[in-house]
DNA sequence: GTGTAACCGAGACGGTACGTCAGGTCTTGCT
DNA sequence: AGCAAGACCTGACGTACCGTCTCGGTTACAC
């Protein structure tokens, strides 16, 4: 049965407001400058509204995500026949995507997020691990399914590898990886 | 030709309590938990005796690291011949120590702590990336000197996201990862 | 029109702790050793809390001093009819407070937060110079209305001057200097 | 018999680049921000020759006012015959200094010393109570000799009683205590 | 309609840590 | 042995946020 209950209910306008305001803060300032107040004062949004919905900032973080707040664009592995050539380029496409102006601290920024909230790298994972009907074509190669998953996270967990570095990846370096992942 | 001063020079003693101090403290609390007024407190050394020495949290942590003081455990690969082998055996061992109580905890927060500091990434990179003669092993196995560092890189970025994501990885995980990199 | 404003009021307990832990402190260390950490210490307080209403360490003495926490003493000038002798009685029991344990250090603490602060000079000048009506009968002696204000700080800044030099005045003392400033 | 010592004597060099720092620093900033290190700082010298020869801030200061290097006007009180007439002139030109850029803090920057150090204390009285031959003066006008001393303390209290509360004292204030005082 | 209970914004509260400044002591190499 | 230089530990400074709390105002269901 349902709890039937008076008053109002949580404003949805509210509840945009902080995420929106988070994602644009964590761009701007990195997540170890992204505090409660600023979210609070940026939003025109009462503390103990955000205290209330969300138990910690990883938490925020995790729904913005999950809106498509940070790391809006869907990019898709084309399929022109060959896997290689295929993931080498859809790498090339996201490193774009984070060599933009705040692309690398926002990672950087997930990769913190990440360390407190395990839930945080899981998404961070999917969108960097070319998961759209890669797997099967991954399989069809001859790998068998647990080996790709295993390519996935060691595709994800090399970019964040030359984030965290601060290394800007060449195409030889992106080449390099996808061969050794992905026999011909 | 050296520069001549007059005056105290600097502390040893200090310098190798803060690094201590830090290294304990990281390995407790974590890294958002580690603040210089702990690590001053805990090496009994002034608060200003920190900031004279090292501009940021990441760069004791990076000095500790360097000293040995964290991940203490030089582990090499062994040579039988079988590199898939002697990757897959190092792993598990490195696996084994991340593990232990507070092996988890230290490398989230190495992780946390390069976010802020490129050269704790590399640091991190180099500790789990096999390095022992590995490379070598690798482009004698055929693939180009290039792809030996990708590789390493994959291995490295690959653990850290286990360790993200809050996974235990499985024998089968390693095994898989290693067969998808060296091929066999 | 009154401004009306949601949200908590100021605390009037926070304040009324605070000032007294100031006057407590006062009278005990003096004024070099009053910090604002030791007042917020005493009076459980946190340290904003001081910061977000008082301006200095002067601003609180100075409130403390109008709410009657430092110096409580009303000590009125009789009126026997002869001017002199209400005076120097009235000095004398003003130095036998001063002679209290803490009366001397109070006092020579004041001075210092008057360096500081113009409004506590004022607020000693009334508590030093007798000012229950003698201005009244000061004119009515003789003295235009000028100097019986003039006449007023003098007294204070004799007091003033014998704190500073560390002297204890003298009955005859304080009869001189009635004498020299209210002629019979 | 002297005590035979060996190395070398202490530096007036040092002596005087101190006690000038200090005077110079005590006009600028005012004693409340007068710091021992601001002082080695000025003086080129070590902070470890400071407290080797003075105990506190305030036995500098006091050591630089009897060496004259501050207030160093020997102001002299006129004598023509007219008692009231020559102190108001000399308290006006008294003030005149005070009022000169520096003059009222450093007024005020001594009466917080002397807070600290009676001994200050009695040096301002000194230069405050216009103390040449006066004394003989007053008690050749009719006043004994205890009560000179008291008239002085009270014109020095006073004008320190003005500078504590940021008074500017008008021709009117200065003539009615002199009368007050020295009654004609 | 009218309670009434939960929402909202604002922001004060007791705290912890920040990074800086100065205090007073000690150490080093020079003169 | 005095000196300039400056590292050391200590402790206060004034600021930024934390997470909790208290206000007045505003919904929106339940009676």
């Amino acid at each position: 049965m349902e709890e039937h209950r008076a008053g109002p209910r949580r404003s949805e306008q509210a509840r945009l407001a902080v995420l929106t305001a988070a994602a644009d803060l964590l761009a701007q300032n990195g997540y170890e400058n992204l505090t409660i107040e600023a979210i609070a004062r940026q939003a025109s949004v009462g503390k103990q509204t955000i205290y209330r919905w969300w138990p910690s900032r990883a938490a925020i973080l995790t729904e913005a995500l999950l809106e498509g707040m940070i790391f809006r664009q869907q990019l898709a592995v084309r399929n022109t026949g060959d896997l290689r050539r295929d993931l080498t380029e859809w790498m090339s496409r996201v490193w774009s995507v984070l060599d933009a102006p705040q692309g690398r601290m926002l990672l950087r920024s997930l990769v913190a997020a990440a360390t407190e909230h395990p839930a945080i790298g899981e998404l961070m994972r999917d969108r960097l691990s070319a998961d759209g009907g890669i797997r099967a074509r991954v399989v069809a190669h001859g790998d068998p399914a647990v080996a790709a998953v295993e390519i996935g996270d060691a595709i994800a967990g090399w970019m964040m590898m030359q984030v965290l570095m601060g290394a800007a990846p060449t195409p030889d370096g992106i080449r390099a990886i996808v061969h050794a992942l992905v026999p011909g």
